[in-house]
DNA sequence: CTACAAAACTAACAATTGTTAGTTTACTTG
DNA sequence: CAAGTAAACTAACAATTGTTAGTTTTGTAG
């Protein structure tokens, strides 16, 4: 771990308060209050507001892709694909939940890097839709609408931000076997 | 039906835009623009940005109060009453996507209005949850954690509004009949 | 103690924000 | 046609926005 440099603070509590108020409602001049400092200091660590929602955004949308190229290459099951890719969300969520909330809300503020998170986006659906596919195929995965399935499913767990915190023990492994089970299994035997 | 006034095309226009880019994002001029006119000529109609913006989440939120409280009294079995919950936000959502962004998205901007809209909101989910521990009592409902219930169940209804747009043909009857599919009983028999 | 770099500061800017005041145009009704 | 009203307009405001320039303070290494 290399050590946490000023410029990764402002990050940390730039999203905090995104995640509050949004981006755009958030000002330089809240950002350096919640850092202690003048909003003109802010600029001797960072370029611009728009630099810190892109850094916020797009490592998070990249840890997103690499975790699913990761699962995708596997020898799993389909089912087994799909638990994985729970857990992948459950982790990467409770380790950034205000990261999250931009990821979510705020990436249509993105200008240049807007392209690039859309392709990233598009590609990981589009795994996804592939293991629910193959799932079908293969009898493991009932034949029901795939796009249902793919929006319900990963509805909620793009909406893990909002409610781990809420928790107070983030078990993740306890929320990813009761996850699994929920989406997987419903909620009715 | 009352005739459409010019307020309320300017509400529809301005929820539609605060889709695109969030309510703090999207400026007066912004909205004139997108009705064809200058922004002061906004002021003949509507009292302030804020006022427009409790126009669009109020309404809903209270549709939504409105609509669990007919489902809470009536006589159907907890499964029922899921399906009844599900049905409720496939139609608030297919009649008012753009709405839906705002109450997903903006409310923490609401202001005087802030804790009147919370308020029905916590109720809300608290009707929901009685649901589901109804629903575990008698047997109709798995003995999983209510609150991953909930909560997964919930954050894929609040996400319709995004997807629903997607799917040309809006067939309500049908969508809510695969979202309960999935929901209720899961992806994988 | 000195020198240097990191990180804060003050002051200011040009642009944009929501909104108001006062005026003109367009439509409807008698 | 006259009168009244609904709805547009122009012009401007005070406040706030992201950001820059230039300067001072703080902490560290030789």
């Amino acid at each position: 771990m290399k050590p946490e440099t000023r410029k990764d603070e402002i990050i940390k509590t730039a999203a905090k308060l995104f995640k509050e108020k949004g981006y755009s409602a958030v000002t330089m001049r809240d950002l350096a209050k919640a850092m202690g400092i003048k909003a003109a200091s802010l600029y001797n660590h960072i370029n611009s507001k728009q630099e810190i929602l892109k850094d916020i955004i797009i490592s998070l949308a990249e840890t997103f892709t690499e975790g699913m190229k990761r699962i995708k290459s596997s020898e799993a099951s389909s089912i087994e694909k799909l638990e994985q890719v729970i857990t992948l969300h459950v982790e990467i969520s409770s380790n950034n939940i205000y990261g999250m909330a931009s990821l979510n809300n705020d990436w249509m503020h993105l200008e240049e890097k807007l392209e690039y998170y859309l392709a990233l986006r598009s590609g990981y659906e589009e795994d996804f839709r592939n293991i629910l596919e193959e799932g079908v195929k293969g009898n493991e995965i009932d034949n029901i609408n795939v796009e249902v399935m793919l929006f319900s499913i990963l509805s909620t767990l793009r909406s893990l931000y909002l409610w781990i915190p809420n928790k107070e023990d983030v078990n993740t492994q306890e929320l990813s076997k009761n996850l699994s089970k929920v989406l997987i299994h419903g909620i009715h035997a």
